[in-house]
DNA sequence: ACCTGAACACCGTTCAAGT
DNA sequence: ACCTGAACACCGTTCAAGT
């Protein structure tokens, strides 16, 4: 299929390196030839971002909302890891496109099971998805270099610590050494944070 | 001052209308002259991204630590809104990079002062930094493509209503209204979420 | 020290022509 | 219905040459 192709030419070589005519050499094919099903090169790239935003894992229906809605976002974020040169493009999708549907349902259902009115929950709701956004895309970012530089299942170096002028960031260096802790934890641990008043 | 210019052709014609020889025809000059003060197109884009990430306000030092870093995060939202088109660009520059440290030093002093341990006001600065990245680079995509189609100025018409089809998802049209509300309020009502233990 | 201009190896997209 | 291939109007970047 050609989404499927394009999906792999975007994993292997990045997408900065996918164009019409690379596309059409995976596949070969005329480079001209996508124009018949995509009417765009943009059009392609959105439906490739909705596959991501979709994902491929079942939401979870437990007895547990909180753990529930934890896991939903967890699996946008692997979603976004698993591509991590297009990652960013998903920016170009609105949040009320179709992909984010039924996400928003399931994390909006389980806050309101568990007491919340529609008028937090949509807060709740908003604040895990941009804070999920902004800490999956920041992390795409060295995946994807990595990507970029040595080709398909780089894995990307050790985080690189932050290390700020200690002289002129006196409070900021005592928390450094916490910000360079394993990305999964730290997602886990703002996540926590934004649901802190759920019953857990 | 070249990154003046450069700026200036970004607002007025959006990022991705920017190229070294749009550049060169701006200042009346050769396209392949910029190579003298930037190595590479990216490495000018990055220059840029980071006046973004600096803004242009200073940070404030109230007796209300509370008060201060709400602002602090608003004037990277009101800073990257004011450059819609270049905002996503700021994905490319590692949170360690030299214009987040004074956000991160402000934020973490002042969440230090108000008597969070050092892991503690590591996790709040990162979600509240992630969580602004992320609702504003959403918000400003919509700015953006107004930008992009009628040039600088362009207002972007009023945010679209979350419209998901009713019979699928009857918890998410519950609170589907709130989810259409002006963004600074709802931008406002994260950070608070995310701060809400913090004395006030 | 800085700018120029030709050149190279690319792009996305259109359109007439083929099967 | 789908693919081809030439063509158009672009790119970023290099490099020898100029002042």
């Amino acid at each position: 299929m050609l989404l499927a192709a394009a999906m792999e030419v975007v994993d292997t070589h990045g997408a900065g390196a996918f164009s019409m005519r690379a596309l059409g050499a995976f596949l070969d094919v005329d480079p001209t030839a996508m124009y018949r099903h995509f009417a765009t090169k943009n059009a392609l790239l959105d439906a490739l971002t909705d596959t991501v935003i979709r994902g491929v894992e079942e939401l979870p229906e437990t007895d547990d909302p909180r753990r529930d809605i934890r896991e939903n976002f967890r699996q946008l974020r692997r979603s976004l890891l698993a591509h991590p040169t297009l990652a960013p493009l998903v920016l170009r999708r609105p949040p009320g496109v179709g992909a984010y549907w039924e996400r928003a349902d399931h994390a909006v259902a389980q806050l309101h099971r568990a007491g919340m009115d529609p008028a937090d929950a949509a807060n709740v709701y908003q604040t895990l998805l941009f804070y999920t956004l902004g800490h999956t895309l920041s992390e795409a970012r060295q995946l994807a270099r990595a990507v970029e530089r040595e080709g398909a299942g780089a894995r990307g170096g050790p985080v690189a610590a932050v290390r700020p002028p200690a002289e002129h960031h006196p409070d900021l260096s005592d928390a450094a050494p916490h910000l360079r802790e394993e990305n999964e934890a730290q997602f886990l641990a703002g996540l926590d944070l934004i649901l802190r008043d759920l019953p857990r």
